[in-house]
DNA sequence: AGGAAATGGTTTGAAGTCAGACCCTTGACG
DNA sequence: CGTCAAGGGTCTGACTTCAAACCATTTCCT
């Protein structure tokens, strides 16, 4: 599988591998679950607060009714929800804390992790581009008033979480916030599912007050050179952020910092 | 859209909209079209070249044989395949290059780009963020001998095309391999998409020889950093690169350069 | 010449998913 | 107190996709 010989333009089967992905991952229901899920753990819908209602849900997440009402069944059996009737019904986020088993919790997300642990490798990979880069963007445009304003109380707001949950819900928020500023839908998107893959290995190890204290400096660098309009010096902040993450994770989550496998066969 | 008041952890409606993504996109058969349109229009596989056999594909695909059969058959339907039976069979590329009507297909390329302005001006954004960090990582790692080879192999076919159309084609071909460098999936997947939507939009306007000369020394100033290693410079040629793509077709398309809308809507 | 192998072509039945219509329950409001 | 609106609950028929088996054609090999 040497480099094609120059001139001759034959087929790549190398490029051919990386382009022609799966077309399409899971089934429809897996994934509506494990995206609701996900939503609950993270703090998007809070405790107690209601899911917007089937239809409206149905159509964000671009799922037939049907599909979803089986997702929110699953969620009612894994006593994550419940619902009620008639007007003013709905589905309510119930999440009795599952205090306790934390460390069974964690050990849970270690086998998803295990499970695509080259997935989630390679989610450290893009996030040191595509974070830093939204650091970029973000600095580069002019801020209105009220987006300075909501980007500093978000930063306060990680900085004051009271725990490790809120902490890493709080710290999702600012880099979405931060990725909002870029003006990039798509690049809002890519860091979205960056941040829902970290949330699920950080939460399949321990995170100590060290690390979230050195993250919660970076955070405020980095916001600080946005402020300032300091694009440079906002990217290489975020680099060093998503460095530092990225290695306190190869550790504990035994990936090697070795690029994935040299061998052409990968590619 | 002021942060959310601290301490209540309210439901995010915000949030909300960007983390429950649609669970999936399009149907099998459309998008395996138009996986396979791509990596025959980027010239990953080159006029003449044979496709992997069909079971092979719908396995790498993660289709069914049906569904990626139908595909083809679309793609026959299309012109831009053939199909022979027996044993050394298999579907060619005959991809007949579409001479004569130049202008008329630039009028419908430029019908195409204007009524997805928009995601079409995003796409300019996000580049700038993904390619550069993608010549970064590559620089950064080490290079096979092989690899080394292919790179200046694919540089040189793209400074030697003979015409549009195959240096439009050489041109993505380089950039892809250089995505292909970085070791990251998902990277390549996001300059692929990005190189398909450029190439729709170049195809809108006229390319001019001065254009090319120019991006060819660019070219070479990207690849030579990445083979020495140094990935800073990389990054920075190819910024330089992307912006003066972006210039050229935000002026020609009559994109302005000022950022997309700033009110808060956007999100 | 004849069989084996590799490839595309076809058929079948099951499972998943969808859109849409309709029903049931309950609170709000006149 | 009755009606309406907003929600969940149910049903149906169609479409998509799948896996697996089998058929047809060509080429290679003995």
């Amino acid at each position: 599988m040497t480099a094609a010989p120059a001139g001759s333009t034959p087929t790549d089967d190398e490029l051919a591998g990386v382009l022609l992905q799966p077309v399409r991952g899971t089934n429809a229901f897996e994934a509506t679950v494990e995206q609701l899920a996900r939503a609950i753990r993270l703090g998007v819908f809070a405790d107690g607060a209601m899911l917007p209602p089937e239809r409206e849900l149905a159509s964000t997440m671009n799922v037939s009714r049907t599909t979803l009402r089986e997702a929110i069944a699953a969620l009612r059996q894994a006593g994550l929800v419940s619902t009620h009737r008639g007007r003013r019904g709905g589905t309510v986020v119930t999440q009795r804390s599952v205090s306790g088993d934390e460390d069974d919790h964690r050990a849970v997300a270690q086998r998803l992790v295990e499970a695509h642990r080259d997935a989630y490798r390679d989610t450290l990979v893009i996030r040191r581009v595509v974070e830093p880069g939204a650091a970029y963007l973000a600095a580069e445009r002019e801020l209105t008033q009220a987006q300075r304003d909501g980007l500093v109380s978000t930063l306060t707001s990680v900085s004051t979480a009271a725990d490790r949950v809120a902490h890493r819900q709080a710290d999702g928020r600012l880099h979405l916030t931060i990725a909002k500023l870029s003006g990039s839908p798509r690049l809002v998107s890519a860091v979205a599912d960056v941040q829902r893959e970290l949330s699920d290995m950080l939460s399949a190890i321990p995170v100590l007050a060290v690390n979230i204290a050195h993250s919660n400096a970076e955070h405020r660098q980095v916001v600080d050179a946005i402020l300032r309009g300091d694009a440079d010096r906002a990217r290489t902040v975020m680099e060093t952020h998503c460095d530092a993450t990225a290695a306190l994770l190869r550790g504990l989550l035994g990936m090697p910092h070795t690029s994935p496998r040299r061998d052409d066969t990968l590619l």
